[in-house]
DNA sequence: AATGAATGAGTCTTCATTCAT
DNA sequence: CATGAATGAAGACTCATTCAT
C-alpha cells in the first residue's frame, strides 16, 4: 500500500521484466525456437501479459536485438579527447569489449547470428549501424595519422575492418567458442599484431 | 524395367539431386523458413522421396552444411611445398577466398549465420573443423618462420586466427554484405597491412 | 466524494451511455467483431465499468437489440381510432416505417442479420414480437373489412405478412442495400401495387 | 484394389466431403461459431487435411456460401418460353421456392443472415445475384405486360420486388420461423393476393 | 463504484512426417 | 522405389472476464 509512488515503475517493471526474459531466451536460441510461452514463464507472467506490452513476437525479438545492440555498440563509443592517443583509444575499446563479451558470453550470438528473414527493416538498421561504427573508427584512425601514431599512407576504412574482425571474430571466438580465458597479456599480443602493421614501426620510433 | 542398368546410379542421382537443391535452398534462407516441398520441387521429385534418403529434415541440413563447408575449407588447402614462401601462399589462399565468396555471393552466410540450435553435432563438428584450419595456417606461419620471412617471436596461433578473420569477417562482410567490388589491388593492401604487423619490418629487410 | 447527490443519476447515466455505445457498435458491426474495449471507449467508461452494468458480452447485446427493436417496433404501432381509415392507417405506417429507416440506414441490419446462436431466448423474443405484430396488422386490416374498404374474403394473416415484407424486405433493400432514394410518390406506387390486390378494386369501387 | 478407377473421384470426394460438412456446419450455426475442428470432424478428416483442399475458413465459407446460392438461384431461373404464360411461370416459381425451403429448412438462414464483415467481397457477389434476380423477375412481367396478362402502366421493378419478398420474407418466414405447414392452397390465396394488385382485375377478365 | 492490468482458454493455421498405393 | 494425400502436434495470438486497488 505505501507504494503507491512507483505504480508508474510497476508498469515499467514489467515491460523489462518480459524484455529481459526475451533478450535472455534469444540469446539461448533462435528466433523460431523460442516460445512466447517460454518467455511469459521466465518472466513470470501470463502469455496474453506479452501482448499488452508488444504487439507481436516478431516487435518483441526487434526490441531485444535492438537492445543488446545498443548495449554492444557502446563498447566502441570511447571519448577520444585529444591529450588521449589513437593507440590508448584502441586499447581502451579491445578491453571493454573483451569485458563485454567475458560478461555476457553468448550475447554476442545474437547480434550477428541471428537474421530472421523477413526482419529486413531490422537487417538494414544492422548494417546501419555497422557502417557508423566503421565510420567511427576510421575516424579514430584519421586523427591517429593526424597525431603522427600511424602511417599516412593508411587505407583506413580497411585498417577499421580488420580492428573489427580482430575485437569481433578473433576475441569474439577465443572467448565465446574456444573458451579461452583472455587475459591483458595476450590481448596486448594481439594488438601489438595489429599495431605493427599500421602504426610507424616501433623500431623506427625512438629515431 | 527397362532401366534396371543404372538402378544405382539412379540412387546416387536422386540423392544428390537432393541434396543440390538442398544447399541451394539453406543457402538462400533461414532452416524454418526453407520448407521440404520447396526442396523436393526444387529437385524434381516427390516429397516422399527425401525421406527415402534423408531421415530427416535436420538430417538433410546438416548433409547440406557439410558440403559446403567441404567445399569452404578447400579453400585454405593449399600445397605449401617448400619452394612456395609463406608470404606468397597466403597471398594464394586470399585470393582464392575472394574468388569463392565472389562466385558464391550468399552462399556463406550459410557458415556462419546459421545454428539452428538442438544441431550441437553440427556445432561440435564446426569447432573441429575451425580448430583444424588454425591449426593448419598456424603450421603455414611457423614455416614462414623457420624462411625468415616473419617474426620468430610470432605468436602463431593468434595470426593465425587473425588471418582467418581477415578473410572471413573483412573479406566476407566487404563482398557479401557491403556490395564491395573487391579487387586484386584491395586485397594487397590488406594483405599489406596484415603483413607489415607480422612480417619482419620491410625497413629491415634489406639490412 | 463530493458527488455524492447525483449518485444514482450518475449509475443511470453511465447504463445509459454504455448502452448506448453498445448500440452504436453493434449497429455497426457484428456481434463478433466489436469488441468490449471499443465499447467501453466510446462510452467513456472503463472497461471494467461495462461489467458492473452488464454481466456478460451477451447481455448487453440483449439488452441493446431490444432496445433497437422497441424503437422499430414502434413504428408500426399507430393509433388507428375509427375516424381513420385502414388505407390511411397503412400509409402512415410506410411512410413512418421508410422514416426510420432512411435515419438509421444501416441500423437495422442488426435487427434482421444478426442472430448469435446461443441467444435463443432472444431468438424466441423475436418470434412473439413478430407474432404481435402481425396480429396487430391484422386486427387493423380486419377493421378495414368491417369499414368495407378491403375485400371481405380477404386472408387477413397473409395480408398481413405481405404488408410487412413489403415494409421490411422491399422498401428496407432498396434503401439499405441498393441506396435507392425512395420518395414519397414511388411509396404510393407501391402501396398502390398491394392495395389493388387487397382492397376491392378501385374499378368497381365508384360502382 | 479395383477402384483404381475413380482414384481421381477420390479426390473429388474428399473435397465434396469437406464442403458438404461446411454447409452443412455454416447453415446451422455463425461463421463465427463453427469451429474448423467441428467440419473436420463431421466430414471424417483430419484437421489439416481441410487446408490442404481450402486456403482458409474463409476460403471454405465463400465456396460453401456459393453452392447453397447457386442452389437457391436455381429456383428463380425457370424456363418461361412463349407457350407459357407469366402467370404460370410466378406460379412456378413460388412452387419451386416453397419445395426448396420445406426441403431444406434452414439454409436459408445462410443466404441472408450471415454476412461476416471483411467478405466485402462476398456482399458484393450477393448483391450482384439479388441484382441479376431482380432483373430476370422483371424481364418475367415485362413479357407477361406485352401478352396482356398484367397491366400495362405497371412498375415492373417494383412487382418484381415485392414478388421477391412474397417468396423470401413471407414464404420464408412462414415455413421456417413460423413451422407452418403452408399448401398449395395457401400459395394459391398468396398468389392471388399479389396478382390481383398486378394483373389486370380477375373481374375485368371476363369481360 | 470504477478501473484497467493481467490472464489463459480457445482458434486458426503450418508443415514435417508417415504410409497406402 | 516413388509418391503425395492425410495427418495432428505445436504455436502465435485474441479478447472476454476477473480482481486488486
Amino acid at each position: 500500500m505505501p507504494q503507491a509512488k512507483n505504480n508508474k515503475n510497476q508498469n515499467g517493471n514489467k515491460r523489462e521484466q518480459i524484455l529481459h526474459a526475451a533478450v535472455e531466451k534469444f540469446l539461448e536460441k533462435d528466433f523460431y525456437q523460442v516460445k512466447i510461452t517460454e518467455i511469459a514463464e521466465l518472466a513470470g507472467v501470463g502469455k496474453g501479459t506479452v501482448y499488452e506490452y508488444f504487439s507481436s513476437k516478431e516487435e518483441l525479438f526487434k526490441e531485444s536485438f535492438s537492445y543488446c545492440a545498443g548495449l554492444y555498440l557502446q563498447t566502441f563509443k570511447i571519448n577520444f579527447t585529444s591529450p588521449h592517443s589513437a593507440r590508448a583509444a584502441m586499447e581502451e575499446i579491445v578491453v571493454n569489449h573483451l569485458k563485454l563479451i567475458k560478461e555476457n558470453r553468448n550475447k554476442l550470438h545474437l547480434l550477428f547470428n541471428e537474421r530472421p528473414q523477413n526482419l529486413k527493416e531490422l537487417q538494414t538498421w544492422i548494417l546501419e549501424q555497422r557502417r557508423e561504427l566503421i565510420n567511427e573508427l576510421s575516424g579514430l584512425l584519421s586523427e591517429g595519422i593526424k597525431l603522427g601514431e600511424m602511417r599516412s599512407d593508411l587505407n583506413v576504412e580497411m585498417a577499421a575492418r580488420l580492428f573489427l574482425a580482430l575485437n569481433q571474430q578473433v576475441l569474439g571466438e577465443m572467448v565465446l567458442l574456444d573458451n579461452i580465458a583472455v587475459e591483458e597479456a595476450q590481448l596486448k599480443e594481439l594488438l601489438d599484431l595489429y599495431w605493427n602493421g599500421i602504426g610507424k614501426s616501433s623500431l623506427w620510433q625512438g629515431h
